[in-house]
DNA sequence: CCGGATATTTGACTTAAGTCAAACCACCTG
DNA sequence: CAGGTGGTTTGACTTAAGTCAAATATCCGG
C-alpha cells in the first residue's frame, strides 16, 4: 500500500509515540475485508486482536439452527477480540482460547489490523496508560452487555427497538447535530434491518412489525432506513 | 472485630505486600450484610467498589413491573461494582457513574469490603499487576455475559438449564471433586429456585417445568436443591 | 432502464413461555 | 410439634413473538 493506515485513529494506540507505533506495525497485518466476509469465527483460537481503521463489524453469536445475536457493532478506531489474551493471565488453559464471538464486516472497504499477543503485551507492561484504556474500553462494554441483558430480557421488542432509536439519537447529538430545536429529529440506520432485528434479540418480520407499531402509536415515521422521532418525550416516556 | 478480616482471600489483592494491604485496608470499609439486603441499587451513585469476604451476593437487574435477571452470582474472593471506577477514565460524564447492575447478599453473614476509588487508583498505577488482574477479571466477565446473551436470545429454558447444570459439575469437578468414575455425579444447588430461574432469564414456574422435563427424559433427577446428573453424555448433547 | 437478486413487509398460524390462582411442601420459631 | 411463612409445584389460560409462505419493495449491474 502507498500510504501506510495511521492506526494512531484507534483510540488505544493513540498515546503511542511515533517508536511505539512502528513496532506495533511492524508485528501487525493490515487486512480489508468486503461486505459479509467473516474476520473469525468464535471457534477460532485466538492469534492476535484487531484494530478498526475503516468500516463497520459486527461480533455476534449464532445458533444451530442459524439464528444470529449480534453483541456489538463496532466501527472505526475501536478494538475487538482482546478478551482471550488476558484470560490467559488467569487460568493457563491454552485450549481453551477461541475468540468469545463471531466477527464479520458489513460494508466493503472495512479495513483492520490484526494485532499479535506477544509485541502488544510488552508494550503494555511499559505502557501502564494502555491497561487503562483497555480498562476502559472493558468497562464500558461491560455495562452495555449489562443492559443489553436487561433489555432482552425484560422488555418487549417495542421497548427494546425504542431504547435503541433513543441512544442512537443521542449518539449522533453527541457528535455534532443539534439537539431537537429546529426541524424533526431523525435517524439513519447504517445496518441493515436483519442486523438491526438480530441486535435486538428478535427476527426481522417482528422487528418490522415493531417499526409499525411504533408508527401507529405517532411516535415515529419510518422511510426506509430513515426514522423520523416524531415524539421524542413520548418515546422516552414508552421505553420505562 | 478481634481478627481483622484477611483481604489477601480476595484475588485482585493477593499479591499485595504488607504495606500495600494495609493502605487499603485503612481506607476501606468492612460490613456485614444479612440475607436479602441490598448492597447498592444501579441508581446509586458510585462510592467505590466491593470484594467479598464471605457470602454470596447477586448481580442483577429488575424491570419496572419487578422483574428479575440475575447477571452474576458472586462468591467470596471475587470483587464487583469496579466498572464505573474506569469509565471515568474515558468520558468525563461524572453524572452517569453509577453501579451498573444492582448488588443484594444471598446469605446472612455476607461479608464485604468496600474500597473507595482514590487509593485504590494510586494503588493500580504503581502496581501494574493489579491492572492485568482486573482486565483478567474483566475479561472473564466478558466472556461470560457473551455466553450468557447467546444462552439466553438463542436457547430455550431447558437447555439453558442444562447448560447451567453441566457448568455446574464443572466447577464442582475442578476443586476437587471426582470427575464421573464411581457413583452418580450431582450438584448441590447453592441459591434458591427463584434465583436459578431469575438467572436463566425465566420465572420459577417455567424452571420448574423445565426440571420437569429434563427428569422425564431420564437426564437428571431432582431432590430439593440435589439434582443428580443421570447421562452426563446425553445432557451434553441436548444442549447442542 | 430492465431483470434478477436481496431486503422488507404482510398475513395466517404455532408455540414457548408468561400470568394467575391454588395447592403443596418444608423448614423455622415459639 | 403446631402454625405460619416463604418457597415450589401444578394446572388452566393468555400472549408475545417465532415460523412459514407469499407479496412487495429496493437495490444494483449490465
Amino acid at each position: 500500500m502507498k500510504h501506510p493506515n495511521d492506526i494512531s485513529t484507534i483510540f488505544l494506540f493513540s498515546g503511542l509515540n511515533e517508536k511505539e507505533t512502528l513496532t506495533i506495525r511492524d508485528f501487525s497485518t493490515i487486512r480489508t475485508y468486503s461486505k459479509g466476509e467473516i474476520i473469525f469465527f468464535d471457534t477460532e483460537p485466538f492469534l492476535g486482536f484487531y484494530g478498526i481503521l475503516e468500516g463497520l463489524v459486527k461480533l455476534y453469536k449464532i445458533s444451530a439452527e442459524g439464528r444470529e445475536h449480534i453483541l456489538h457493532i463496532m466501527y472505526s478506531g475501536s478494538t475487538f477480540g482482546e478478551v482471550p489474551m488476558f484470560e490467559e493471565f488467569t487460568e493457563n488453559r491454552k485450549s481453551e482460547l477461541v475468540y468469545p464471538a463471531n466477527a464479520m464486516a458489513l460494508e466493503d472497504n472495512t479495513t483492520v489490523i490484526k494485532v499479535p499477543e506477544k509485541p502488544f503485551m510488552e508494550l503494555i507492561k511499559r505502557n501502564p496508560d494502555i491497561s487503562m484504556k483497555m480498562l476502559a474500553s472493558f468497562a464500558k462494554r461491560l455495562r452495555f452487555l449489562n443492559n443489553h441483558i436487561e433489555s432482552v430480557t425484560l422488555n418487549d421488542v417495542s421497548k427494546r427497538l425504542s431504547k435503541y432509536i433513543l441512544i442512537e439519537i443521542g449518539k449522533k447529538n453527541d457528535s455534532g447535530g443539534k439537539p431537537e430545536s429546529g426541524g424533526i429529529d431523525y435517524i439513519e440506520l447504517d445496518i441493515s434491518k436483519y442486523d438491526l432485528a438480530s441486535h435486538l434479540g428478535t427476527i426481522t418480520e417482528t422487528l418490522s412489525r415493531a417499526l409499525r407499531k411504533l408508527q401507529s402509536d405517532n411516535l415515529i415515521e419510518v422511510y426506509g432506513k430513515k426514522i423520523l422521532i416524531k415524539n421524542t418525550t413520548a418515546l422516552k416516556n414508552y421505553t420505562k
